[in-house]
DNA sequence: GCCGATTTGTCCGTATGTATC
DNA sequence: CGATACATACGGACAAATCGG
């Protein structure tokens, strides 16, 4: 048993998912919905709140709460959510393949804290990763994680994993990520290990992770073919 | 006067910024900002959760509210926010410029419907911009927007702000927007209006963008010069 | 290891304001 | 005008995590 917050959330964000509510529909009332759920107004509030920051709902004064979700228009890679790159491949259903190409301790002097948002001196753990889609390398990943913060961190539980290992064996719960989207030149590295076509840029999504002490633990640097990249996001004005 | 959480949330936000409040320090606790602004804890806690939303802090159970947002490291386009153009172009101290190429009434039939989402037979008002800094064109946008949420709407207005002029006269206010970023190449018509350089591709975002009724009045493709395109946003894990 | 103080997280119930119909 | 619906704010209770003695 969890949240009974995230339970209703969840349970509504599946209907509207499942057609149950639909789009441009009404939810039922705040009213009905604390009967239904047996809970109080405000916990209904909470929940309603996590669909809107999701993009699943608009609450309209004097109204209602507007199903503005439409399932057919949806990204196919990253959402606007945490997810690992294990997640998202079987959430797409794709065949999908990690292989390590290097795996190194190292100590972040003032060039590599001015990159990676690190400190100088903090030990590092240096990462450079592919994924492969059907067999062809479409991202190449490049990772700086905080040595102290995955202790026991191998090159073998990175080709599977790092966040399964992080969540799962080290407790540890991300929780923010601040990333940035851009596009670049492809480098000689990155026609070296990727598969690419004729593409010479690429899009480029830098992320810098926080845990739930808030401590930043990752710097990654991810770089994926065009082809293959979307970047899915929700804002909510002044919210 | 307006809501008393989100002048908190500004207030803090602001002592964030001008680094009253560093990187990596607490905040004062729920139990102090409740006696400093003199409100109960729940408003406190409301405005936290927006500055959490935003990325500026993360709650720590049993610690307090750390600061996690650095200054250095901001992107110099679109934030996690919806943002105006000219908002985004003020705020970097840029000149800019529009030039509306096109503006124009039509009838979604079912091909224009599939592609901006909106209905068929809609009366949509089609626009083409072109926004120009230093006197440069970098980014080209496509517009379409529901001629019954914007009346009165002319080619001068959308020189300016259609924002401008749908929050200001028609007193709409623009809530939620959902956004999709992908990478393309560049069309002839890019190429034609545009000074594109030696760059073929380009930065796509793609948003459709809902009112406080929960209508979507607006489907927009902006196609940016990969050297100026930044897209930012912060994401929260289960939240 | 335990206890108590502090701090954030969840939930409840109520009251009042504002917009819609 | 009254009923309904969402928005804001208050105050209280208890749980969970942290930290120091």
């Amino acid at each position: 048993m969890r949240n009974i917050y995230y339970d209703i959330y969840e349970d509504l964000r599946d209907k509207i998912l499942d057609g149950v509510y639909a789009y441009q529909t009404y939810i039922p009332s705040e009213s009905r919905l604390t009967k239904m759920y047996e809970c109080s107004h405000n916990t209904i509030r909470k929940s309603i709140s996590v669909l809107m920051l999701h993009g699943f709902v608009q609450p309209v004064r004097g109204k209602g709460v507007l199903v503005i979700y439409r399932p057919e228009r949806r990204a196919n890679f990253v959402l606007g959510d945490i997810e690992t790159f294990k997640e998202a491949a079987a959430r797409n259903g794709l065949v999908a393949q990690t292989r390590t190409l290097l795996f190194e301790h190292v100590r972040a002097d003032a060039h590599l804290a001015e990159c990676t948002g690190f400190m100088p001196e903090d030990e590092l753990i240096h990462l450079e990763r592919v994924r492969i889609f059907d067999g062809k390398a479409l991202i190449r990943d490049e990772s700086f994680f905080l040595a102290s913060a995955l202790s026991g961190l191998t090159a073998e539980i990175a080709e599977d994993s790092v966040y399964a290992y992080a969540e799962g064996v080290l407790h540890m719960k991300i929780v923010t990520s601040n990333r940035t989207v851009n596009v670049d030149f492809a480098t000689a590295r990155d026609r070296a290990v990727m598969d690419l076509l004729d593409f010479d840029m690429l899009a480029v999504v830098t992320n810098h992770t926080f845990n739930e002490q808030g401590v930043m633990f990752e710097s990654t640097q991810s770089r994926h073919r065009p082809d293959f990249f979307t970047f899915h996001d929700t804002a909510v004005r002044g919210y």
